[in-house]
DNA sequence: CTATTATCCTATCGATTTAATAGAGTAATC
DNA sequence: GATTACTCTATTAAATCGATAGGATAATAG
């Protein structure tokens, strides 16, 4: 299941790539405009600042934008940000791998022969999508 | 992330599969083989059972059976039945479909947009691969 | 018929995670 | 210097997960 907080921060991004000018959005417009609790994406915003997608502005005329060209920005990070790992078990994590405790051999194991394909097959959507593919007609 | 229940139970299944005989096989053997806490396994081939993957006996020489040959049991109808709903999102599922309350076009949504591929890829993986598949060598 | 074996079923529990909220602090603009 | 709006920490309620406990039920062995 996907959580709140990948959804929400898609969307923000999303409504901060469709503004026709990279001029700073109020937290509150983003929040009215997607449905989303103004606090709970306040705190999404900000890991996405913290983690170089967006850049912020204080006081008056203050808000958040875009930092990259949305071509630029690809699923695969935004992601990995919000969500964490892509994989579904950590022993075929590309970034996040460790061994599961119970497993002797993983090159018998079912479970992870499964889910290595899941994860390619899933790393290829989130690679060939940037934030630009999304909000294209 | 893929719960234990699903993890358990696919080894399960596995461990059924290489059976040389299609005898009853008792829960402390599977549990034993593939560390798995016993209790939590008993619920988990329960399941396994009332959903027609397994046969079980009970009394001495009881235990649990595969019902079909390992080529007859998808992927696509263990993981729905052990995980749940394959989508990362309801309103991009085929059996669980759910409208999103905050979103007011689906066909404008980047999260809906991104997660229909997802989930494209995912079930065609889960289609390719059935219980015999992932206990060949 | 009775003891043993092993599945069946319900109920509960602790830990973790998630989504949301509260409130005070900081920096920029007017 | 007042207002605006982001920054940061802490807390909370609810849900889910993994595991455990204990007794009921059914089949076999003798």
């Amino acid at each position: 299941m996907l959580s709140k907080k990948t959804k929400y921060g898609l969307k923000a991004l999303t409504y901060l790539a469709l503004q026709s000018k990279r001029e700073p959005v109020q937290i509150s417009e983003i929040a009215e405009h997607e449905n989303i609790s103004q606090k709970f994406l306040e705190s999404i915003l900000l890991t996405l600042r913290n983690t170089g997608f967006l850049g912020s502005k204080k006081g008056k005329g203050g808000g958040y934008y875009l930092l990259k060209d949305p071509s630029e920005i690809h699923m695969t990070t935004v992601i990995r940000v919000l969500e964490g790992p892509i994989a579904m078990v950590p022993c075929v994590s590309l970034n996040f791998y460790e061994k599961c405790d119970d497993c002797p051999d993983e090159n018998k194991c079912a479970v992870h022969k499964l889910m290595l394909q899941v994860r390619d097959s899933v790393l290829e959507v989130y690679r060939n999508n940037t934030l630009a593919d999304l909000i294209s007609e």
